[in-house]
DNA sequence: GCAGCATTACTCGGATATAATTTGTCCGAGTACGTCAGG
DNA sequence: CCTGACGTACTCGGACAAATTATATCCGAGTAATGCTGC
């Protein structure tokens, strides 16, 4: 999997607590990851309609568009991974000497099926998780001090 | 996902009505796959236990180990693409200016734990289906005949 | 006719190139604020 | 003092390279059957 994916769902964690806009720069020196490639991943989670880009001098940046508790773990890994079953059949059963005739090929041959199955448990799992609920286990986990010594940060004026 | 793991998965089903043992070369005319490169994921199969390598002159080739019943769907993928898990945990929250300190980080971050659950979801799904009732959903949906056919040309004496 | 042996043809196994995807980077387009001139 | 336009500094967005992984291939090591020879 995309280690993009990672760090985009520490930044919806992170935008859940954001007051104003958080520019993508400033996401990716809070991580300490490549700003250029974040900003890539940020794109992707915009044109899935998770965050909105505004633009500006000094308001600039990205906003959760809708409620944390609205966005699931899964919308994020689909925007950053796509929407693409992890397992493509090649329908191998059609190919080579003893191929399977097309006409009895109605239905997906019993390995996409279960790989299919498989992926729908997966997607199932990601999508009962929000990001509210990630924001809220750090707050257990860590305490509230942790969210706001990074709001803290997030509102300093520039790097200092 | 690797695409080795489509091919494997069909070898195995194949190799489940194979009276001889199946020579890679044959197994790859058969499913009209590269030869060389089916031969490296069969050899990861052998590393993993699932199948045997028979050498010899004539009657050399590849055999199940077990039962096709005692083999999962899960056991071939991970013999293929590997155990690790598709997601890893880069520790971001150690990171950067406000990080985590070390000795609040027990347990794995909230993003870890979901992926790892759904990651247990997958494979739990893979887990549950075995080679034998994959053959036994082709016998399903195609009929008897459709193993007859294979197993008469991998019989066949060579190329003809 | 039978046993032993060298041959042979076939198999797997790992080391080796190539293509695709992921990862990482750069520069141009666009917008809101702050400033300044004019009324 | 208020209004309007302008300039600037900051933002995002997509086009452009490098590294890693997946894909594909080749040739050498090893074994069981086969055919032959000698008894």
């Amino acid at each position: 999997m995309s280690e993009g994916v990672e760090w985009a769902l520490h930044c919806c964690v992170v935008l859940t607590v954001a007051p104003q806009p958080v520019p993508a720069a400033r996401l990716a020196e809070l991580h300490d990851v490549s700003s250029s490639y974040l900003a890539k991943h940020l794109q992707q989670l915009a044109r899935a309609g998770l965050v909105k880009a505004l633009q500006g001098g000094h308001a600039g940046g990205y906003v959760l568009t809708r409620s944390a508790d609205e966005i699931t773990v899964l919308d994020v890994v689909e925007a950053v991974d796509g929407t693409r079953a992890a397992f493509v059949c090649t329908e191998i059963r059609q190919r080579g000497p003893v191929a399977t005739p097309p006409e009895a090929c109605t239905r997906p041959c019993g390995i996409a099926q279960v790989m299919f199955a498989a992926d729908q448990a997966w997607r199932a799992s990601l999508r009962a998780v929000t990001i509210a609920e990630l924001a809220r286990g750090v707050t257990k986990d860590n305490g509230p001090a942790a969210f706001t010594g990074i709001t803290r940060w997030l509102t300093k004026p520039s790097e200092g």
